[in-house]
RNA sequence: GGAGGGGUUCCCGAGCGGUCAAAGGGAUCAGACUGUAAAUCUGACGGCUCAGCCUUCGGAGGUUCGAAUCCUCCCCCCUCCA
């Protein structure tokens, strides 16, 4: 992979995607320790220091033999958004490349893959303060009022947008609140940049989603048996976590959260936090079936590895 | 042995003569997704040759124009008294 110096925009990437459980990292892992690449994680709850066990990341000597960018990098408590994966995958992307590494994207967040790759359009960013305010609008009057609003002043967002999501309703009042132009408008205006690079995409699935649903039990017991209740617990006392914050609305810690709360029994937190990874497992896949030009392989193949690193391998000498 | 309560579509659970393929919830499946995304939301959910038809409400009979709903017997389950 050494070749000549060339534009910055030719250089290659290569994306490996794949639902939880489907065993990303260790696939990430012996890939990495074969050819030139650089690890960049692609997973909205990696970020977070502390929460180690729960979202199955690298044990500390994996990591120090192979090193993984963009994990740990926020408290707690903190937020972190698609925008912001953007802007750190691309100066991770930049840094590789002047380090003549290939940069290697790992993870399950469909909606960070999309960002990158597709770019965003110039909204404004979250502001905590509006939020709030529309939050207690919400409060009083309900969503469906704020979605009335909506279609008001922002028609076409307001036909996209579900009476029924909180969530999207509140971001595209705020976007409105704040710039005084409908998001639809915003979003129509052809300022997003895409990657110009070239992506090799690995996609792992499985072909058999029973075994699948059987993978994810046996990795929440797992998790359970490494102490991912006391790590939620440590957590919570150690940034005061209420049950709205974001990194506590992650899937198994959720439910452990709800658990330590006592309001859910033990038996029933394990069962709920293993149906909420299937579903989100589910919501992965759904991702990864609109992704277009990859290449596939089922997570459960016995030469998962070597068959990645062929296809691998010769993609990217093709590229040279 | 006696007195009650109950068996409903994968699960929980409503229904208590027609408007019932059967409320609601869960699971599952499919989908959407632009600064919360491991989030949030939508749809499907007995079968079919699908504006209609067929098979379902523990089992077998019966009453009725018509039953998941009423009657009889049988099989299970639970509570209480003995």
């Amino acid at each position: 992979m050494t070749g000549k110096p060339r534009a910055q925009e030719r250089q290659p990437l290569v994306f490996l995607m794949g639902p939880t459980a489907a065993g990303k990292t260790r696939l990430a892992m012996e890939l990495a320790e074969r050819l030139p690449l650089r690890t960049i994680s692609v997973d909205s709850a990696m970020v977070y220091r502390g929460m180690d066990i729960g979202t199955g990341k690298p044990e500390r000597e994996a990591l120090a033999r192979v090193p993984h960018r963009l994990i740990d990098i926020r408290d707690p408590g903190q937020t972190y958004s698609a925008a912001d994966f953007r802007r750190d995958a691309l100066d991770e992307i930049a840094k590789a490349h002047r380090e003549s590494k290939i940069p290697f994207l790992v993870g399950g967040t469909g909606l960070y893959f999309r960002a990158l790759r597709d770019g965003l359009s110039v909204l404004p960013p979250a502001d905590p303060e509006v939020r709030a305010q529309l939050a207690a609008q919400a409060a009083e009057h309900g969503w469906g009022t704020l979605h009335a609003r909506l279609a008001e002043v922002d028609p076409a967002s307001a036909s996209r947008i579900h009476a029924n999501d909180p969530q999207r309703i509140q971001r595209a009042m705020e976007i409105y609140q704040l710039t005084g132009v409908p998001m639809s408008r915003l979003l129509s205006s052809r300022e997003r940049v895409a990657l110009a690079n070239p992506v090799h995409a690995v996609i792992i699935e499985p072909s058999n989603r029973g075994r699948l649903h059987a993978d994810i039990a046996a990795r929440f017991h797992g998790m359970l048996r490494a102490g991912l209740v006391e790590e939620v617990t440590e957590l919570q006392r150690r940034w005061r976590l209420g049950a709205g914050e974001a990194c506590m609305r992650a899937v198994g810690y959720r439910q452990v959260g709800e658990y330590l709360e006592q309001r859910l029994g033990y038996e029933q937190m394990v069962d709920r936090a293993i149906v909420a990874t299937r579903q989100l497992a589910r919501r992965q896949l759904t991702w990864l079936r609109a992704e277009g030009h990859a290449a596939r392989f089922d997570c459960h193949a016995e030469d998962l590895v070597a068959d990645v690193l062929a296809t691998l391998g010769k993609a990217l000498s093709d590229d040279f």
